[in-house]
DNA sequence: CGAAAATTTGACATGACTCAACTGGAGTGG
DNA sequence: CCACTCCAGTTGAGTCATGTCAAATTTTCG
């Protein structure tokens, strides 16, 4: 729990009283490794803050394919936006990629947290005004760039992440297959062993 | 402004003083077709939202090819956020492709508008919760199909849109030259009539 | 009308995918 | 501790989707 008000804190300093909203509001709970979190067709009823470990959200597509939409490790939040609003079947799936532990409110408390601490509408907008920057800066990189593009941008993004994802997670969020991944790294270790 | 005012009212219904707080916050303003809103390396100072007419947001990368991150018609919002919050320089081109009606809010005008009126806190947070949830869709569409599905998607998605749109402009939103999408629509055309 | 821009078309190049085979751990049960 | 399986990762050959460049054609609009 001690991350999750840090985190606030560190956004916009709390009360006591808040505080102890946030307590009352959040339920911790433990996911473990490829266990699901959201299962595609039900509601995403809950909003996840991970505290430890990490999860994933994707899509599963009529041939088959995943394409992973986020990861979502320690300190960072999750869920079918869509769904959770409109109350509407999910087409996206969330699981654990690791033991997780995971701070998650419900729908309902957390209009019941807006409504008692209108602090916390500046909180999830802020929070939000983030996720849109990150989100729409990864679109243009995917309509932009190469696939090799991405993939260096991604691992100088996201450097802790990388050595905890298999190449099958990092291609299915780059939007490539695997194989070609595995291609484009040995290409990579090529062209720096001939620099050296 | 009375657009703006129904925009407002639809999705959480204003006081008198607020409907007040909103004419003196915001500021109509016209562009010509072709003009320029926001350029390069300049700072997004400015929330517009378009009455009349039609504003794109894009990217020009090394090569001189322009992406386009958002259309934005009658009734949509546009801006670049991480500039506009950051207050750093955008990486974005934001320019008429019609003549047209915004109106405006700067950044301090904004944020005092969050003390009067804690409300639009949340009208903005529901706000980016919809944009948020649109952009996540384009991308889950272009890390997972083909370009003919996305462009289909785009058809139905935004109809009215199309006919407005040069090719040139559909093309570098959806991420694919102007000749491929040429092709796309012969290919179409094609089968269509193959089935009539 | 005439110039500039949008669209189409052709020929060719390349990025990325598919499928299948192979390699090398990491568990797992005996 | 071994034998076995299973999955991630690699590699090769062939294919398909999409890009590039240049030229021809059509449309737009001053």
């Amino acid at each position: 729990m001690s991350s999750l008000l840090e985190f606030f804190n560190k956004m916009i300093p709390l009360s006591a009283t808040e505080v102890d909203l946030v307590r009352s509001s959040f339920v911790p709970r433990k996911f473990r490794k490829k266990q699901t979190v959201l299962q595609e067709g039900e509601v995403c009823t809950y909003f996840y803050f991970v505290a430890e470990g990490c999860l994933r959200m994707y899509k599963i597509d009529e041939k088959g394919s995943t394409h992973v939409l986020q990861f979502a490790a320690e300190n960072q939040w999750i869920l079918d936006l869509g769904s959770f609003h409109s109350v509407q079947p999910s087409e996206l799936i969330i699981d654990a990629l690791e033991n997780t532990v995971a701070l998650q409110i419900n729908r309902d408390d957390l209009i019941a947290l807006y409504l008692r601490a209108p602090k916390f509408d500046r909180i999830f907008r802020v929070l939000l005004e983030n996720s849109y920057v990150r989100l729409q800066e990864r679109l243009l990189q995917t309509i932009s760039s190469t696939a090799e593009a991405r993939y260096q941008r991604f691992l100088n993004g996201y450097p802790q992440l990388v050595n905890r994802l298999s190449q099958i997670q990092i291609a299915s969020y780059l939007g490539i297959t695997p194989e070609f991944l595995s291609r484009l790294r040995n290409r990579s270790v090529i062209s720096s062993k001939s620099k050296s």
